[in-house]
DNA sequence: ACCTGAACACCGTTCAAGT
DNA sequence: ACCTGAACACCGTTCAAGT
């Protein structure tokens, strides 16, 4: 009892054992005091580095959200801007179009979600006080306006994409059509047996995430053609 | 004490008093001992009811699903769909095109989580075993099919159009950007000002979910021409 | 069949006490 | 500053008991 020689915890090695229990066993059992029986320590001696549990989760949402590949974006240049219609021209390994950029980062952020599933339900508060959230909106924004994008327009455009990515992670990972042919028998007239499947299940997602990214990647290019500035 | 003449409680009266209470103060605060307080009845009263606490928030999440309008899906006829890429020539009032009925529905699908949104955080569990989001997949899908989609196709775009509506519905209701100028304080130097006041907030995400709607459709409309049966 | 109260095994958080 | 144990006001759920 009493204060150790060297602090026990730290910020870093809570959000750890956050997330690895929540990626083992799920949301649900992500408790202030089972999480500190985790890392070998009382349950009220994480208030002495977060001052909520909800803080907690918020700053592994944030860590996991640092995966998410934005770098991408360093390689949209303005030169690169000016070919993003035909994508060929790209001369330079480093240089990027804006769309091919957000079709990357779509991707990695689709990704990095589907590796900790459990976690998508946390995703719900939005970006608000979270470091890494507010980089990656800032490096989309700031890739588009370099591109030609109106600033308006850039910001709707982050957004409208987040929107795209968040929504299918919620989709695909947490449940989707449960794998139980009975409930589906007769009831309703259009649902095939395609949807019957957990493994035909992840094949739709993967597919429909896909055809989004292209048909929103288009409807873009084709309003890029119209309002594109510089 | 013991059983009552007539039954104290029914699913609906529990549904409703649920909803009411997360609307009104949130989804923490629902409870099974709140909930049950509320309808003026112990809390394991809602057992006999309602197996779990989650099943309670299914129907809940289910009954507010049953708002969205899908009756415009019933306007869509094999005739219209040949109509689809010019929507002037709707000569009855009853035709729609498989792209307008889309429209209509992502807008109300979008306008009803708006207005529950202290529910939206519930969606995450996908449409597993819910009644009227499987009427709504088949209702989305079964139009789809009749105006020249091919099914597997059609099956993509029901998905990825969920998708971008709920990811929505998470992103702008939930949160969003905190309102708080000297949190950003030269810290992320492509967020504007405008990124700051929650009314601007409520307007970027209006805009963001218009574009993004129609650059979805635009790209949709795109493919259909290159894939339909028919 | 449908409610009650008591009980079990939990929660998040506060706080005085220890070093 | 950073941990502990005790405590407060809760949870979801089970179950015997009542009618």
């Amino acid at each position: 009892m009493g204060r150790p020689r060297q602090p026990l915890l730290s910020r870093d090695r809570i959000v750890d054992a956050a997330l690895a229990l929540v990626d083992a066993e799920g949301l649900d059992v992500l408790s202030t005091r089972r999480l500190a029986s985790e890392l070998g320590v009382s349950g009220p001696a994480l208030y002495n580095h977060f001052a909520t549990k909800d803080e907690i989760v918020d700053a592994v949402v944030d860590t996991v959200l640092g995966e998410v590949d934005i770098a991408v974006f360093a390689r949209v240049s303005a030169d690169a801007a000016r070919d993003a219609a035909d994508d060929r021209s790209q001369d330079a390994a480093e240089a990027t179009s804006w769309d091919e950029a957000l079709r990357v980062w779509a991707r990695s952020y689709r990704a990095v979600l589907g590796a900790h599933p459990n976690l998508v339900p946390a995703l719900a508060p939005g970006p608000a006080r979270r470091p890494n959230a507010l980089r990656m909106a800032d490096a989309v924004f700031g890739s588009l306006v370099r591109s030609g994008w109106p600033r308006a327009q850039a910001t709707r455009v982050g957004v409208l994409m987040r929107y795209f990515v968040t929504g299918s992670a919620l989709g695909s990972f947490a449940g989707g059509f449960p794998d139980d042919a009975a409930l589906y028998a007769g009831e309703y007239p259009h649902l095939g047996q395609a949807h019957l499947l957990a493994d035909a299940q992840r094949e739709i997602n993967e597919n429909a995430f896909e055809a989004g990214l292209e048909a929103l990647l288009h409807g873009l290019a084709d309003r890029y053609a119209r309002v594109r500035v510089g």
